[in-house]
DNA sequence: TGTACATCAGTGAACGCGCGTTCACTGATGTAC
DNA sequence: TGTACATCAGTGAACGCGCGTTCACTGATGTAC
């Protein structure tokens, strides 16, 4: 049965969108073609309609992930980033968080088309406006590049290492309140020493 | 043929090296059972005479990845500590590299006992003595635990991104740039205002 | 506006392949006498 | 020390299974007249 051609680029947008938590929970070798489609509500034969391949399918998941990210950060402080970036909800619920976290490790093991799309997804989390500590403005123009990448790699890895520790590990915790900690003591001290 | 005793231990170890690197480098699910065995000079049957299953190697192989990390680390200061774990060298060789760094989101989607072996190397990355400024001496007792849970997590998530960028990407060189700077900018300042 | 036909999104069976694991077998090692 | 036998690390074929991908088919959509 066909269907209308704006229904066909709806379904085309859904599979995407459920491609990419699958991907960000699974990883992209714990989710097969069939698993994938039947989530979407399809039948696994259709997917070839749509994409050339599963290769295909990871890069543009990847970049709606990277949207996603884009649209939810920045309304708050750093300290209500961190709060939510450094969180156990974040931790725990891999699916619906940060594509970097997620598949960072999994992208660098795929064809360049993959990772070019996680570099051109951290640039611009990076050209992004990022969370100032915005009522104490005691920093003149903020974080310079190099700050905000060391500081996106710190929550990247934050989560990454308390991912790997077993589910009631205390490290686990830890780990998040202790860069949560870092970051902000840090934030605290370039003020005094902008020299960073 | 029946081998020695000695013979037969020498190589399981051999098959638990030879996993630990191939892990590194392919991720769990991108090595087979048969695949390693033939790297370790072996034809896949004999696999199941010295484990129980894959994620049994997994878990052994993450052990003997991180007491690796342990006899090659801390002999020099933070200085030349992070001019090798945040190299294009370590980026590039993940086979020879950190384990936490290579494999620690794959592990997280594993059962608890290969997260519990992963919790307990990163725990032992902590304890273990840390590179300390050691000359220039300014700083009295070292870092804190979760100063060195911060260094930890911003050095692992710069590989993690970076490796994430294509090969001849000049962000994946900027992201060990600039987490480079930015450890070596907080160690300076963390003498001047000791309250990290 | 109504009819005839081409398009093509979605279906479901099938493809070759590699996976983790099992198993009967081999033959040197290690042991009992 | 020498012989007879049990052990068990390693071999290689085989197991069921799920993978990514292909393909003939369906039938509503979209188009040409």
């Amino acid at each position: 049965m066909k269907v209308s051609k704006a229904q066909a680029q709806a379904n085309r947008a859904h599979i995407v969108e459920v491609a990419s938590a699958l991907f960000r929970e699974k990883g992209y070798d714990g989710v097969g073609v069939a698993d994938l489609m039947a989530h979407a509500g399809f039948t696994h034969g259709g997917f070839y309609k749509h994409f050339g391949s599963k290769a295909d399918l990871m890069a543009e998941a990847a970049a709606c992930g990277f949207a996603q990210s884009l649209a939810a950060a920045g309304d708050g402080g750093l300290d209500a980033f961190l709060g939510h970036y450094l969180s156990r909800a974040h931790r725990d619920n891999p699916a619906v968080g940060c594509t970097m976290a997620a598949l960072s490790t999994d992208a660098a093991r795929q064809p360049d088309a993959v990772r070019a799309v996680f570099a051109e997804g951290i640039e611009r989390q990076l050209s992004a406006p990022m969370p100032d500590e915005d009522a104490s403005a005691v920093v003149e123009e903020g974080r310079s590049r190099a700050q905000r990448i060391a500081l996106i790699a710190q929550a990247v890895g934050a989560i990454v290492l308390s991912r790997a520790c077993p589910d009631d590990s205390p490290l686990a915790d830890e780990i998040l309140e202790a860069c949560r900690h870092a970051v902000l003591a840090d934030e605290s001290t370039r003020a005094v020493v902008p020299q960073g």
